[in-house]
Parts: structure tokens; C-alpha cells; sequence
DNA sequence: GAGCTCATGTGACACTGTCAACTACGATCG
DNA sequence: CGATCGTAGTTGACAGTGTCACATGAGCTC
């Protein structure tokens, strides 16, 4: 499993090859269907581990009592992004296989999802969370997504992912506090 | 060409072997290279021809007269979103290979972004567009992504691909207005 | 020690991208 | 007209890949 971590981040999916985690671990290639049914399923237990790793970090940014309903929002999805930064290969493998029909990954994500409803309700209230959160997510999605395949170039934009981060926090801060 | 466009559209970029590439056009598994120096360069020439068919719906949006400013945005942003609904494998094409390095593709990402800076310099200005241009970019790149990967239910989240955009663009507006 | 269980090793199969060698055909020139 | 050339296509081979049926072996209980 730590085998086939490390083969991720240094090649990509294609070179978690099953020889090369048997390899790795110190086994040979027929090893791993021991432990794993099938070559997706293995990479599908490495998308599940980067959802709660983000969870796991989001749950900390969350608990932080210092900052703002604002700012613990950024920090939240800003470690999302620099996921997408740090370890591009684990990001993508995230959002590759669908998750409809892999419970284990619907459930981790759903959590990820869960912490992020919150810390929007936290800004603009339960009645718009769920609207506002989609927003957030898909946007943040997004600019990890382009930033990783290389389309946010600084000098075409002017900007770069935390300066979205904020611009898109305060206007959502500023459409919820116009409504009531 | 034309052979390995299907092939991508019903199975998606694993479908697309040089083999059932040469079967499809009536001639035998090797006889691609003879057109393309790389599968590499056929999926990037794939990719080339959906960067710029989007950008010829959007040029075409764009040269409507009756629309407002706002009303065009939402609608070249839906046309890359609806790309990824009709023809996910062809959208996730566009941007799986890094942009870096190959000029042809960079140049056809290059077009289409050129056509959001304008509309979007229409309804914030000059002054601003770069920056909220990203923005919107990046968030449509996100919508599509999540819809694709089966991250935004409705049931979850309330909202669709279509709310999540007039929701942008109405904020972008009211954010520019604020300023001045 | 006998017998059982379970993780692992091994050989085989079908498939992939890739390339070098070979063939077939149409255009171009003397 | 025939010879030449260049291009497109075919074919066989090679190194990899995921996958599975089967063999192997260590470690345990009676």
C-alpha cells in the first residue's frame, strides 16, 4: 500500500504497475492480488486515502477557533489545491474513476463534502450552504484542475489560485449579506 | 482521424488502440504511424480539434447581437460545460495532457481563452477581465469536472451546472459594479 | 510429525505500443 | 513506353502490461 503510494507520486498511475509495487513492497508481481482484487480497486483504496487526507486536514482547519468564518473557508480550500500542487498524481486519481458504484470512495468524499458544508454554513447560513458550497467546490476543483494541467499561467492571468480563493470567498460573503 | 474521434467518443481513451484505430478506418494496426509520429500526438491532436471546436461555439455565441453582456458569458461558459456532458472522454482529453510543451495544443487552449477574456472584458471591463476571466474559467473547468466525476448530485447540492454559472456571472457583475 | 491454511511465487494468455523490414501502388522523369 | 522513386500499408517481432490457474512454502493446530 505504502509501495504503491510512493509509485504514485513519482510516476503516475501508469507506473503503479502490479510488478512494480511487488517489487517495491519486496514481492513479486502476482503478490498484490492477495490483498487487492483488481488493479482499480488498488488505485481506488489510494483515491479513498486522498479524500480523508484532506478531510483529515479541512476537520483541522475547522476546529482552528483564531480565525474567522472567512478565513478558515480559504484555508479549507486552499488544502485541496495544494493537494493538486503537492501530489498532482494522488489530486487527479481523486476525481478519475467515477465515484457511482464505489461506496467506500462515495463515502470518503461525502465527508470531505460534509466539512465543506459546514464551513459555508458557517459564512452565508444553513438556508444557502448547499448552493454556495457547490459553488465553492466545483470552483476550487477547477482551479486545481487547471493549475495542474498547466492553463493558470500567472503572466496570462495576473493571478494566481489563492488570489481566486479570496476573490471568490468574498463574493460569495457579499452576494449572502445582500439578500436578507 | 475521423476512426479514432468514435472510438474516443464510445469507450474512451483506453478504447482508442491503434489497432481498432487502423480496423475502424479499414486498414491494419500499424498503418497510423504512418500519420502520426505518437499515440501521444493522435490523443493530442484529438484534444486540439475539442479545444477548437468549443471555441467556434463560442465565437458563435459571442456574434450574437441580441444578447446582453452577461447572457453570452453564461452562454460560452455552458458551451464548455456541455462539451464535457455530451462527449465526456473528448473534454477530459483537453486538459489531461499537461499544455506545456506541446504549441499546437497550447495554441487552440490559447484561442478559447482569448474568446472568454473578451466576453468577459464586456461585462467588467478591461481593467479586470484577466483576473475574473480565471475566475470563471476556472469555475466552468470545475463544474464540468465534478458533473463528469459524479461529485455534484442534485439531491446533494440543490443546484445544477446551469444555476451554479448564472450564480457566477451574477456575481462577477455585482463585485465589478461595486468597485467604481 | 500430519494436516490445514494462507500468503506468495510462477508460468501462461491475451492484449498493448512500437518499430524494422517488406510489399504494392501511383506519380514522375528520361 | 519503361525505369525510378516516394509514399502508404502490411506483417512479424519485441518488451511490457493485467490477469488468472496452479504450484510452493512457511507457520500453525492437533
Amino acid at each position: 500500500m505504502r509501495a504503491a503510494s510512493e509509485l504514485l507520486d513519482e510516476g503516475g498511475p501508469d507506473a503503479v504497475t502490479l510488478r512494480a509495487v511487488g517489487a517495491r513492497a519486496g514481492v513479486s508481481r502476482g503478490a498484490p492480488y492477495g490483498h487487492f482484487e483488481d488493479k482499480a480497486h488498488l488505485l481506488t483504496e489510494l483515491a479513498v486515502n486522498a479524500w480523508n487526507s484532506v478531510a483529515d486536514e479541512v476537520e483541522r482547519v475547522r476546529a482552528d477557533p483564531e480565525a474567522t468564518a472567512g478565513g478558515r473557508l480559504e484555508c479549507g480550500l486552499l488544502a485541496l489545491i495544494e493537494l493538486g500542487r503537492r501530489q498532482p498524481h494522488r489530486y487527479a486519481l481523486m476525481f478519475s474513476t467515477p465515484v457511482a458504484g464505489d461506496p467506500e470512495a462515495a463515502a470518503a468524499a461525502s465527508r470531505l463534502e460534509n466539512q465543506y458544508l459546514a464551513l459555508v454554513a458557517d459564512l452565508v447560513g444553513e438556508a444557502d450552504a448547499r448552493r454556495y458550497g457547490a459553488l465553492l467546490m466545483s470552483s476550487a476543483h477547477g482551479i486545481a484542475g487547471l493549475e495542474l494541467s498547466g492553463h493558470l499561467a500567472k503572466e496570462k492571468w495576473e493571478v494566481g489560485g489563492e488570489q481566486l480563493v479570496r476573490m471568490l470567498v468574498d463574493a460569495i460573503r457579499a452576494g449572502a449579506a445582500e439578500k436578507p
